[in-house]
DNA sequence: CGCCGTATTGAATACGCATTCAAATCAGCT
DNA sequence: AGCTGATTTGAATGCGTATTCAATACGGCG
């Protein structure tokens, strides 16, 4: 890495930080007490006479004094610190579960540290070996592509870790997904009931296990109704090859009636093709189906059909299931979030369907 | 906060962590050397002999040992941590600028910890304080209100920090901004000169000097051409205050034939408010200019024409600005890089403009 | 052979805090 | 008053590393 370098050269130069630091040794001075007792007072749970800590407080107040966490942590074993491990925010899913992720770790005290690797699995390597060196307490690895090895290598080091919306075949690890093949079975019978016949799929990455079950899901959405996919293209959850995909599923004389696609992000690219490139009418020429509903898909200019990743829930069990294994409570396994169809104008809605609820969308578009 | 609550609990429980963890002693007892000697090897810059080194390199290997990054902070005073500090990431400007930040940092051997705080100046001073209890040696303050309190208390703390997409009145301040007033300018001129006479601004937020900087540039930019401005509404960066403002602009009898908008965030909500809301077309009734020229306006659906936030640069300027302080280099005040006008097809093009270069979107799209 | 400058090395210490442990204080009781 | 048990306190210690500092080894030179 080219850190290391740069390092080296800053190890070097031997500049001193400004450092006017305040410690507890100072305010105990100030405040005629023994450090211990100063770190009593900011220590919860530790009890200390009402005066003396008055006295603590005030000369802390006055001197601007704050406990240094690091060397808190050093001593304790613990950093309240969590990593997060992203492969990017392109897609609008990230940014989003990121934002919730940091903030339902703060309110539980911990700190996020983010790092992103690009998708491959040695790059996500060295990127653990640089969290683990900076002691975090665990480890939330956000859709990149894991190794087994690595995996391995996590469960031995016993540091606490989750995969978040991506999961290995193993089902005993700790991972939270959506249910990715309800889901896809769920697309297929929407849009079979609907009438479809010529039914294409633009799925995920091969690599990916939420991709693989999505489609597995789809094929057998459609069997129910006695149908086989048009056609499956592979779109790598990415814009350009997704633009592409479209252009070569309608490329030909007979094109889908109906195209499900991995996630939402590519789906604004389908939508965007088959209007302005293709002169195709949604849903009258061609229904789309999406998979995440983030914010976007509500939009008019898109109000796309799709499959809920509620990512309230998908956070909160992550994070509930990282804390418990940080407190030593027993490592659970897969836990997969059922993933609602979410009715909207992209797509022709069978006769009697309608969304689980009267969601638009719930989620808060302010700011 | 909900977190110290919690943390008490935690600290209460005294659960121990794992902690199987290799240290510096322990690779010294296996290599028969002493621990400085160790953490010599580990230490760019720091001398030993070949021989030696190839032990102790040897057995750290064998043990799995990685230094502790916590007691080395603690030890040098410098943690390579960069605090940032963000406000949301609703507007896809955000979620680019920090996965920059973050790998622009990381190539400089420095981590990054991300906060979020609502848009209030007290809640972002309760981040900063925890930042600086997590001995951060640096903080980029990514446009989120800062108050002229807290900016002095960094001062006085001599805590190196770097305002990003956002600046108070005091030049002086280290702050790294697109020339807005340049920017606005450009595009009151732009619209002025494409023979608009009832040009609207849909700004940004009053208490945002990016805000107030590019809605007095667009003003003097239509002066040049010996027009006002037709009617400003503040939308907030808020998508739902957009739409709202866009259809309060063209409620009446007479509206607009150019919208200027405050970022590409507020300008989607525009152009799908005219669009599907109002029949108008764009650029034929109404032509619009948005701000930052995020990704997602070069995408078909909006291909926005729009004053370009140069991200890369304003990113990599902002690190060496932090960086520089870090290493006690002189204080540099305001930075502005320049924002030039992307010229696509939301808004009518007066003959003989083109686009500074041929560019359509250079960034990277894929992933 | 003896002396001196240089390069390595390990013992000791400091970083800032939490925690153990023993001493001291205090309240409550007989 | 005298004793016991509970509570509060400070001295000492340890967390894992980097950094003095003195001691040692080494190489070159007169």
């Amino acid at each position: 890495m080219a850190g290391a370098t740069f390092l080296m050269a800053l190890r070097q130069s031997n500049v001193p930080m400004p450092d006017s630091r305040i410690t507890a040794s100072d305010v105990a001075r100030k405040a005629g007490v023994s450090q211990p007792t100063v770190s009593r007072v900011f220590t919860p749970g530790a009890r200390v006479s009402p005066d003396r800590e008055r006295r603590v407080r005030e000369a802390a107040r006055e001197l601007g004094y704050q406990p240094n966490t690091l060397a808190r942590s050093l001593n304790t074993g613990r950093s309240y610190t969590i990593g997060v491990v992203l492969a990017c925010l392109q897609n609008p899913f990230y940014p989003e579960a990121l934002q919730r992720l940091s903030e339902a770790l703060s309110a539980k005290g911990y700190h996020v540290m983010v790092f992103f690797a690009a998708n491959m699995a040695e790059e996500v390597d060295g990127v653990v070996d640089n969290l683990l060196a900076h002691q975090v307490d665990g480890i939330i690895l956000a859709s990149v592509s894991i190794s087994n090895e690595l995996t391995d290598r996590l469960k031995e080091l016993k540091i606490p870790f989750v995969l978040f919306n991506r999961a290995q075949e193993d089902r005993g690890l700790p991972a939270v997904t959506a249910a990715n093949f309800e889901g896809g079975k769920r697309a297929g019978r929407f849009l079979a009931a609907g009438g479809h016949v010529r039914i294409a799929h633009i799925a995920g990455w091969q690599k990916s296990l939420n991709g693989r079950d999505r489609q597995a899901g789809f094929v057998a959405g459609l069997a129910e109704h006695g149908l086989a996919p048009f056609r499956i293209i592979y779109g790598e959850y990415d814009r350009q090859k997704a633009i592409a995909a479209t252009r070569a599923l309608f490329d030909c004389g007979t094109f889908p009636d109906a195209v499900f696609v991995g996630n939402d992000h590519m789906a604004f690219a389908v939508l965007e093709t088959l209007r302005m490139d293709l002169g195709l009418r949604v849903p009258d020429d061609v229904s789309v189906v999406g998979y995440d509903d983030v914010p976007m898909a509500a939009w008019g200019t898109y109000d796309l059909t799709t499959l809920r990743q509620p990512v309230n829930r998908m956070v909160g069990e992550t994070v509930s299931m990282l804390l418990a294994m940080i407190n030593n409570h027993p490592l659970q396994g897969r836990v997969e979030i059922d993933s609602p169809l979410i009715l909207r104008g992209s797509a022709r809605i069978p006769d009697g369907w309608t969304s689980p609820r009267r969601i638009r969308h719930p989620r808060n578009t302010t700011g």
